[in-house]
DNA sequence: CGGCCACGTGACCAATTCGTGACCTCAAGG
DNA sequence: CCTTGAGGTCACGAATTGGTCACGTGGCCG
């Protein structure tokens, strides 16, 4: 499990990556929201998330990280205030802690969080995806069906890259366009499934990309 | 809103009673969690449970409750244990307090719980419900029966779902409409019924969805 | 400049999916 | 038994929703 650690303080920051690698968790260090925001990548499996951050609004940082990845969150913040809780949850955290909290309820919860995330704890590290012959390759993003290469511009290679983040998993509409356009603003006329149509047309493969009527898409899973 | 504040500790049932009812909660008290069961009625909103009652285990009277109603459950511990926090929270409790609390905390969980009772597992962490051959996997949206894939309309899953999110519980009328058509306008026709009677049909296995007369329906549970 | 490519848009179509109201069933209580 | 009301069933028209097409725009490059 990769954790990203986002603590400005570097005594905290040091004996939490210190508590957490001898728990064999792989960690990074990020000391501002900026640096966690260019540090996030696909293999990290959940986010340490220090509210009181110098460059950044911890809430925000919260809401960009999850605007892009689906990656379980854990809000740790010295504030005991009740509504930066509350409004923590309700961002998107999947937990959060006081400051200062028992290392061993930390790990607690991180298990916990881990344990009730996705199972998908098998792509969480992995960048390659392979589903009905089609290989897709989100760090180098490149698209592989049978072995030969398939070339997808920017937006269809997004799209795809977002459903391959969560193999089976019906990905709705609206998370889609955020993720993919970076708006939350859904009146995007066709385009996506004009989109889609293209990606389902150059991969040649039917039905990698099924339509979850109502819902979104879905990467198959066989 | 009404509470049920089941509390043996005479003194701070005492304080919670008064703390809440001075935010306009209309309180219950109950010392047991033999008299929490028997006070318990469909007015009830919300329960406060402390873990260390002298009758029954603290655990044992969350599943009674939840058995029975579909109300959100906060516990209160004088135990930090946290093996005993991740199991309530397992269990279906909404959220958990440890004694000793602030009580403005306990004012903002309760309004947190409240407000945030619809959408998410307030069954726990599972994402898949099995009963009776049924496999229903909320995160990619699939069900089978036997291991063979059913499509289900986006209504059908939704209600489906609401019911899967606490098997066993019958869950009211009222509360799957307002999940499913997200509107607590109860003026939907027979549209219930409808999409019940095809979800029944779809499965082919009877009795998955069982209704109880007067309130609702039920996952069975076997 | 002119062609190519990536993308957005809106019209149009086909397929589902929903909602509705009439009518039926059945269990509980008098 | 009979009444009653909640729940079940059915069929059909209306509303959604996704797929496809054709076209327009703007950037990029020879």
């Amino acid at each position: 499990m990769h954790l990203l650690v986002v603590e400005d303080d570097h005594h905290v920051a040091g004996a939490l990556t210190g508590v957490l690698q001898r728990r064999h968790f792989d960690v990074t260090r990020a000391a501002t929201g900026r640096e966690a925001l260019d540090l996030m990548d696909d293999s990290v499996g959940m986010v340490l998330l220090d509210l009181g951050l110098p460059d950044m609004e911890g809430f925000e940082v919260c809401g960009l990280i999850r605007r892009r990845f689906d990656v379980p969150i854990i809000m740790i913040t010295a504030r005991s205030e009740l509504t930066a809780k509350i409004h923590g949850l309700g961002l998107g955290a999947d937990d959060y802690l006081v400051k200062p909290f028992d290392l061993r309820e930390l790990i607690a919860r991180i298990e916990a969080v881990g344990r009730r995330a996705r199972p998908v704890t098998a792509t969480g590290t992995d960048t390659v995806i392979t589903v009905h012959g089609v290989r897709i390759d989100l760090a180098s993003r490149k698209v592989c069906v049978e072995d030969t290469p398939i070339s997808l511009t920017r937006k269809e290679f997004e799209i795809l890259a977002a459903l391959a983040r969560h193999p089976g998993v019906a990905v709705r509409r609206e998370r889609l366009i955020s993720e993919v356009w970076q708006t939350d603003w859904a009146g995007i006329g066709r385009s996506l499934e004009v989109h889609v149509a293209s990606i389902r047309h150059k991969l040649g493969v039917p039905d990698v990309i099924e339509t979850v009527r109502g819902v979104g898409y879905a990467l198959a899973v066989e």
